[in-house]
DNA sequence: CTGTTAGCGCATTCAA
DNA sequence: TTGAATGCGCTAACAG
């Protein structure tokens, strides 16, 4: 065995009796004027002394680490885990590397991941923006930090930014709702904060197709409450004279939230209540009735954002635009029809 | 503004007119021998000229990166992502940053992973082994590089590994069943395979704790089968003459598999069936009935991981042992009390 | 208290 | 085709 110390380029030249630029260039394959019994040596130096290169050094010269940093909310959102995969999955194709980081939606937290992750080179970011940190965004556009935002639009930056079509989510909800018969249509979402873009466009989206599907828009059926207090609200309502006939949940905590309401009360889906839910759930199939609902797209959003950071760091970007993809709705048995 | 031009230590440096290594100092908090007023000048021109450190050149230097690898089957599995987020925690606290990779149970994929991010230099690995990498680990060992496994044990290998008593799971789920009269007690598993110690070991865990509790062990009661014949090896031990009361899922997967086809054959929970999952699951309570299940403790099995790595990389481990966290069970609706 | 010097391991001119 | 020299940005002796 060879000792415990590192094995360099130099240790490797030496051995093969040649320069260490040589084995540089070996090391990146580049063969085309190197003799064939060199690189033959130079192979058998490397395996022999059990070599292996050292990319922070390669790094520091080249200024390019192969990794990218992703900041997220909380990975042990669902939605947030299966954009990281996809992200994971076109890296790796490209042999590069992610660091993630959890914010959990504190902005002070994320500015020092960004910072930290700046300082040790990474190639870019892929951000799920917690807001309110627009200045640290602004700064890395005008150092050209290859930059990609996903499910929260920032206006006022010109960035890409990928997510669902939010509004169409919910459009998809109210039309299957009104296709079943229903017209005392209710919304449930957790608190509304500006930069909460999904939250926001969902709940905008489903009073657009209120209208569009000449439905009435009542106030009272419009839910936005933490999920702490979402039952006691979700209670208020389902004791109101004329409550809901069928309700959307604006994401899976919410449906989960909902769903434990429901058990708790009594009331039974879907012959007393018709629910939709955004968002894919794992147990949607096996639920008593199984859950209608409506799938991000998640793999789509983190493929694409993979491949629009790559652009920016390879310098072939197209201008910063908003790419929107479409949910999908998967019926199941969870909307009663009504005949009305 | 300054030029897009990356700012340099030296570039501080010659702003302050004052010597790279002393505003190094500065950068490392070594104040002891500084003038105040240098600290001042140094700490006017880093923010003047908006300099920022490379980690990368201070990494290679220090032969340190503030960075370890997590190497695990698929980020999209629940208890990999609690215990990848137990793990970032712990790091955030220590100012350390995790690269994680998916290698799908490659091998090759897991091989590779850990030579990219050795070549990167990264301080440690938390790898959860996808076996028949002996061989890699063992070189690992030699190398003296921090080591530390996660829900598998390598029986030959001396490295820290962290999982959850799995037998005592098992033995906790027959005891529930027990108490409730049940005495025809199943286990359904994945497809078994050497390396896979949580499976292995619930099984054996199963059958050991019901001879404790004298209850016969029936093979045709023990099914182990890829989760996309499960519901068919099911069926046939339904159809037998003298079928299970009881049944414990051995994951989550299983569980949702399982609640499938007892959801397709109309088999009533628990009149018809008794059930126990192990894994936490986001629907356990929801649920109709109420899945009791027994938890991993994954965010103390995470944090744990990183200690030991920690304790490793800073050189005041002791030697590698195996630590067993203790499963919960969580009593909901899905066992029936047969009173026999 | 501060500056000088010498690398860390590698890639890249430029000569030979 | 190969080698010598130079520097990426930073830290760490060691002088002064």
């Amino acid at each position: 065995m060879t000792t415990t110390k590192k094995i360099t380029i130099s240790d490797v030249a030496k051995h093969a009796n040649i320069s260490k630029s040589t084995v540089s260039q070996y090391l990146n394959e580049r063969y085309e004027y190197m003799g064939a019994q060199t690189k033959q040596r130079i192979h058998e130096s490397i395996i022999e002394l059990g070599y292996s290169p050292n990319y922070l050094a390669r790094s520091l010269k080249q200024k390019k680490t192969f990794t990218i940093g992703i900041i997220v909310a909380n990975i042990l959102h669902g939605f947030s885990t299966k954009v990281i995969r996809a992200i994971e999955d076109a890296c790796n194709e490209e042999n590069i590397h992610t660091i993630v980081c959890n914010t959990d939606e504190d902005p002070e937290k994320e500015q020092k991941y960004m910072e930290m992750l700046q300082a040790k080179q990474v190639d870019g970011f892929i951000v799920f923006p917690a807001g309110e940190n627009a200045k640290v965004y602004q700064r890395m556009l005008e150092q050209k930090i290859p930059l990609v935002f996903i499910d929260r639009i920032m206006p006022d930056l010109k960035i890409d930014t990928v997510l669902m079509d939010n509004e169409r989510a919910s459009e998809l909800a109210v039309e299957n709702f009104a296709k079943h018969g229903h017209e005392k249509l209710a919304i449930a979402t957790p608190e509304l904060k500006p930069y909460m873009t999904p939250r926001l466009e969902r709940l905008s989206g489903f009073k657009k197709a209120l209208q569009t599907n000449n439905l009435p828009v009542k106030e009272d059926y419009l839910i936005s409450e933490n999920l702490d207090s979402l039952q006691e609200r979700l209670q208020h309502m389902f004791a109101m004279e004329d409550p809901p006939t069928a309700i959307l949940a604006n994401n899976d905590l919410t449906l989960v939230e909902m769903l434990e309401f429901f058990k708790k009360s009594d009331i039974r889906l879907p012959d007393d209540i018709s629910i939709i839910g955004i968002d894919d759930v794992p147990f949607a199939n096996v639920y008593h009735p199984g859950i209608t609902t409506i799938e991000q797209p998640a793999f789509k959003i983190g493929k694409k954002a993979a491949e629009l950071l790559f652009d920016q760091i390879n310098d072939t970007a197209s201008e910063p635009e908003v790419y929107r993809f479409a949910p999908k709705l998967f019926e199941r048995e969870s909307v009663k029809t009504l005949y009305e």
